[in-house]
RNA sequence: GGUCGCAUAGCUCAGCUGGAUAGAGCACCUGCCUUCUAAGCAGGCGGUCCUAGGUUCGAAUCCUAGUGCGAUCACCA
């Protein structure tokens, strides 16, 4: 059941919002009573009407039978009202049929507008929307692709709903799991550089396997000779260098940190590639080796102003009993900095570097909820004003039938693995439908990337972020029904139904035409209708998935149409365009909608 | 143990301020390509909306309690 939900965008009256002052109108008129809200949604489609008011929750002003209120009601609507034409109750259900006139005079007004459903620029607040913020150690894997979906799309989706973005990530550039791949190179890499064949971030997640596997046999060795597991666990001696090698770095030790340089650069580059595969860019990036410090400060701020107080043994810490929660330290004993501290110090930064910015969007796993909770009031106790405008963009983990993805233990699936695979997937079905004899060989390279991307993307982004997702490996993702390649299906047809209305040089349509609207053409201007709400309500709640829901009930409204109406064979050249017009902007909508899923749409598949 | 999240068809998921007979896709079964691209359309099969109470004219939706799954409660990040 689709709710009609008041707009907060700037444009003309809508259907519902004019609908509603005469319905208080008549309930005024009728009853001499004030409504202070009308209750909308869809007519079904088994009942006659296009809008249907709920009569149920007047009953609380005016007294009496729902269905002869219903009836008093439309009745005053339709003989005031030029836009209603006519309506039915049942039960409690007053059902309002709405003049063909008012929707072809909306798609008259907005079919041409390329940017459909978007809002231009108005708000002088901007917001940053952080997402990826990897480790420096392993390459990308599916987790990070669903976590750089959400957020690039959610940045996108920000756009569009008229606010300023700014795309950021966190690099988590330091720490003892970055000084294991170091070490595990050190002693084992053999001056082995990336290749064609192996990108730097994959060279170095070897590493990173290749430590834990060395450091896991080291201690097999010590509880053989009788030491007890949990002792092993810490004297490994791979792990004494690797602490050693850390506190070498923070000492800036030359050779340590040209290691820690020339590791972290394969990395980049590495990422960057993949970032580019995946089709996310970013627009500033913030470092943990650079934020810290003035998280320290920030600490040392609180302590004088009493946010903040110290126990005896110098560690500093956050009393949030009166919130409900617990003590959180926020520097250790040795002065030394905790992860808290970084992301306070990270984004005070960003407001510093960004004085336009008034609020934020964290990209990150559900594990960490209590850790966003906790940061967000630290910051509101520490008194900036921006902090109330801070949202944790919580998602579920994407777990494997075989349990957790682990770096260490090689059990993950590989960020560019999967889009060849996406791919190569799009080009078996392609080859066997076998459309695209006449593209050359980049032509098709390029479209099974689309096709491959876009039904990863679809399939993850279609699902709430917060529930978690179970992912196969060895059952693949559709390409059929409620998918990307679906939608990005039916885009390809509406353009080669444009390319042929093109070569024909058929005219396009205006207000002043007297158009007879068939049944399904309504239904399509009605979707379409809805998009720029559907925006305003992704942006409001964070979610891409209200647009990839919405994307596929505006397709299958099409095909529908498509299947069972003759475009070029209409009866008068007058339905032929009319319908050409609507196709266009079916087209555009869906392109619109894709783009802010960051989905591409091909010209033909 | 405390806290947070999730639970809807065999499977994957929609279901937004509480509203009419709970919707899609996959899978399975029927039909539809000489006509604008069949990655499609039209239809069939399939439900104890986790359980029990409560609020309401009306509950998948709100409240309470419970069950199951996941996460979290570190001087790790």
């Amino acid at each position: 059941m689709q709710a009609f939900k008041t707009p907060k965008y700037n444009r003309i009256m809508t259907l519902q919002e004019t609908l509603e002052l005469h319905v208080k109108a008549a309930i005024k008129a009728l009853f001499q009573s004030e409504l202070t809200s009308v209750e909308f949604q869809a007519t079904r489609k088994e009942f006659a009407g296009d809008i249907t008011v709920v009569v149920f929750p007047m009953l609380r002003v005016v007294k009496g039978n729902p269905v002869v209120i219903g009836e008093q009601v439309g009745q005053y609507l339709l003989d005031n009202v030029e836009l209603v034409k006519g309506f039915n109750v049942v039960k409690g259900f007053l059902n309002i049929e709405i003049n063909d006139s008012y929707y072809l005079n909306f798609f008259q007004s907005v079919k041409n507008k390329a940017d459909y459903g978007f809002v231009e620029q108005k708000d002088d607040k901007a917001v940053m929307v952080e997402y990826s913020s990897p480790n420096t150690n392993k390459p990308l894997h599916l987790g990070h692709v669903r976590n750089v979906l959400l957020g690039y799309s959610v940045a996108e989706i920000l756009k569009a709903s008229g606010k300023k973005v700014y795309k950021t990530q966190i690099i988590n550039d330091r720490g003892i799991h970055i000084c294991k791949s170091m070490l595990a190179y050190q002693k084992f890499g053999q001056d082995e550089t990336p290749t064609e064949d192996l990108k730097g971030d994959k060279l170095v997640g070897n590493y990173y396997v290749k430590f834990d596997q060395e450091y896991k046999a080291e201690m097999a060795e010590l509880v053989a000779q009788g030491q007890s597991e949990e002792d092993a666990k810490k004297n490994a001696p791979l792990l004494l260098e690797a602490q050693e090698m850390l506190i070498k770095w923070e000492a800036g030790d030359k050779e340590v940190v040209g290691l820690w340089e020339k590791m972290n650069q394969w990395v980049y580059d590495g990422f960057e590639v993949t970032y580019k595969n995946i089709g996310v860019d970013f627009d500033t990036y913030y470092y943990e080796s650079n934020t810290y410090l003035l998280g320290k400060e920030f600490v040392a701020e609180g302590l004088k102003t009493g946010v903040f107080f110290k126990k005896e043994d110098g560690s500093v810490w956050c009393d949030l009993t009166e919130d409900g929660l617990d003590e959180k330290i926020v520097l250790r004993s040795d002065g030394t900095a905790v992860y808290m501290t970084q992301d306070i110090g990270t984004a005070i930064q960003r407001i510093k570097d960004y004085p336009d910015v008034g609020g934020m969007v964290y990209t990150v796993g559900n594990e960490q909820d209590y850790h966003f909770k906790v940061l967000f009031l630290i910051l509101k106790k520490l008194g900036f004003d921006w902090a109330k405008n801070l949202f944790h963009l919580s998602y579920g983990m994407v777990d494997l039938p075989s349990g957790k993805m682990k770096s260490r233990e090689g059990t993950v699936v590989d960020a560019d693995d999967l889009i060849q695979e996406m791919a190569d997937t799009a080009e078996e079905i392609s080859n066997d439908l076998g459309k695209l004899e006449d593209y050359n060989e980049d032509e098709k390279k390029s479209l099974y990337k689309t096709i491959g991307l876009g039904a990863l993307k679809y399939y993850i982004l279609k699902v709430d972020p917060k529930k978690r997702i179970l992912f196969d490996p060895k059952e693949s993702i559709d390409f059929q029904g409620n998918t990307g390649p679906f939608i990005q299906y039916t885009y390809a047809r509406i353009q080669s139904i444009l390319r042929k209305a093109d070569s024909d040089n058929i005219a396009t349509t205006s207000v002043d035409d007297a158009i007879v609207m068939h049944e399904k053409e309504k239904q399509l201007i009605k979707q379409l209708e809805l998009f720029p709400e559907v925006i305003q309500n992704a942006a409001e709640q964070h979610s891409p998935a209200l647009i990839a829901n919405y994307t596929y009930d505006l397709v299958k409204e099409f095909n529908s149409f498509y299947q069972n109406i003759s475009i070029f064979g209409a009866d008068t050249e007058l339905e032929k365009s009319f319908r050409i017009d609507l196709s266009r902007l079916v087209s555009q909508t869906i392109k619109n909608a894709f783009q802010v899923l960051g989905i591409e749409v091909p010209e033909r598949m």
